[in-house]
DNA sequence: ATCTGTGATGCGTGATCACACATAAAACTA
DNA sequence: TAGTTTTATGTGTGATCACGCATCACAGAT
């Protein structure tokens, strides 16, 4: 009586948590958008008990946030927030491609360059979701070849926070795609810095390739989704 | 008609929240403590509502853990995972730690130097509680100075995993003060080179100041809350 | 024309309940 | 007596409801 595979014996709030947490991830909502509980659980047809706890959780992760009113929203775009992020993405992540350096294996030298193959693959197709997924995919397999969980999942949640912005900008912007042959370029030396063990190099490559990106689509993202008053200024100026 | 001061208007939840995560930073639960709602509901004097979302919270912030039968507990104590937290604090502790020295001013020095005084006033008093105060908003003092609110509450997630079993051995160990003597040593050369801006030196003793602690104190914390299997190891070795 | 009180509506918050599952004590069988 | 089944207790989960607060539109007053 072994023919059962085995049911799905997660809770409810589990995968609603991890469905909002996807479509956050994925841009699907626009920053300041406000999320009421009721909607919410009508549209995922569920009760409002299992989106309140993913919807806590979320804010807890900082993926939304809670307004005055104590109504919860998508966290809306902030350029100064979106600075520290980014040179906080910029040590961490240099930090744990230092220790994957460490602990390097040749199994993990091929599979990042068939990940950096692939990703140049998508750029010559156009393919902007395969390009972001390739490259979200390389990042994370440095960084768990590092082994330090905790490390990873501190990355985890600023991919979280920034990635939305990115994702929505790199839609947005037309001819986008061509960025990332240099961040193809980027993630060559990544590899060989690896391979080389060499973590200082293979560390400031990485910090390069978020320093670079973030440089490039900042302002876009600013323009796209800036707070009223932050692109009246843009405007003005 | 400015008499007023403004009422509380933070909710239950908020509240509840506020004080399971001041005993756990405290280590008032021992680790793998199983907190069941309805006890916490009856002890704090509320209904379940409340607990199930701060426990939920505290669940996201890793400071409690769920376990299989979906009961919430206490993160246990856990050698490789406590290690990782504290290679993991060295480097973004010594990070803000470069932020701070390129944005210090006199204010911030000698509000340190203040701080490192009667943290040697408390080590000459033997007064454990005012001890791990001292030292531990002096060490926010710092990361406040580096004016990363976000990079900022990053450090505080990490002080709320790994300060429990810190306090827990500082309190367990007899003349765990002697160890504080070096600590404000270190201290004061954080101080020192913070006034001379060299960031690098400032960020290598707030390093230094980590893991030497957590080297000192380490095995110790074993000891007392080791997993069964664990300490029988260090037992028989 | 501007400001202010009032009502309606929608939402978050917290309490309560029914249910399912886990654990362990108790009863039963071999 | 040892192993197995049954029963009982307790706990998390999710649904539902009552309440209070926030927001907005509208009407009346200044």
């Amino acid at each position: 009586m072994d023919k059962l595979s085995p049911v799905d014996l997660s809770t409810l709030h589990e995968r609603v948590y991890s469905r909002l947490r996807e479509a956050i991830s994925q841009g699907d909502f626009v920053p300041g958008e406000v999320l009421t509980i009721r909607t919410v659980a009508a549209s995922l047809g569920t009760s409002s008990m299992p989106v309140r706890e993913s919807l806590r959780r979320l804010v807890a992760e900082k993926a939304l946030v809670q307004l005055a009113n104590r109504s919860i929203a998508v966290a809306p775009f902030d350029l100064a927030l979106f600075g520290e992020l980014i040179r906080i993405r910029m040590a961490i992540e240099s930090m744990a491609t230092r220790y994957a350096a460490q602990k390097r294996t040749p199994e993990l030298i091929s599979r990042l360059t068939e990940l950096n193959e692939r990703m140049k693959a998508a750029v010559h197709d156009k393919d902007v979701e395969a390009l972001l997924d390739s490259n979200k995919t390389f990042h994370f397999t440095i960084y768990a070849a590092a082994e330090m969980p905790q490390l990873f999942e501190i990355i985890q949640g600023l991919w979280l926070r920034t990635g939305p912005y990115l994702r929505a900008a790199y839609r947005s912007v037309p001819g986008a795609e061509r960025h990332f042959l240099d961040g193809t370029r980027v993630h060559a030396r990544v590899i060989q810095a690896l391979e080389a063990g060499n973590a200082q190099r293979a560390g400031a490559n990485i910090a390069l390739d978020i320093g670079f990106t973030a440089r490039r689509f900042g302002p876009m993202i600013a323009q796209l989704y800036g707070k009223p008053d932050e692109s009246a200024q843009t405007t003005v100026a």
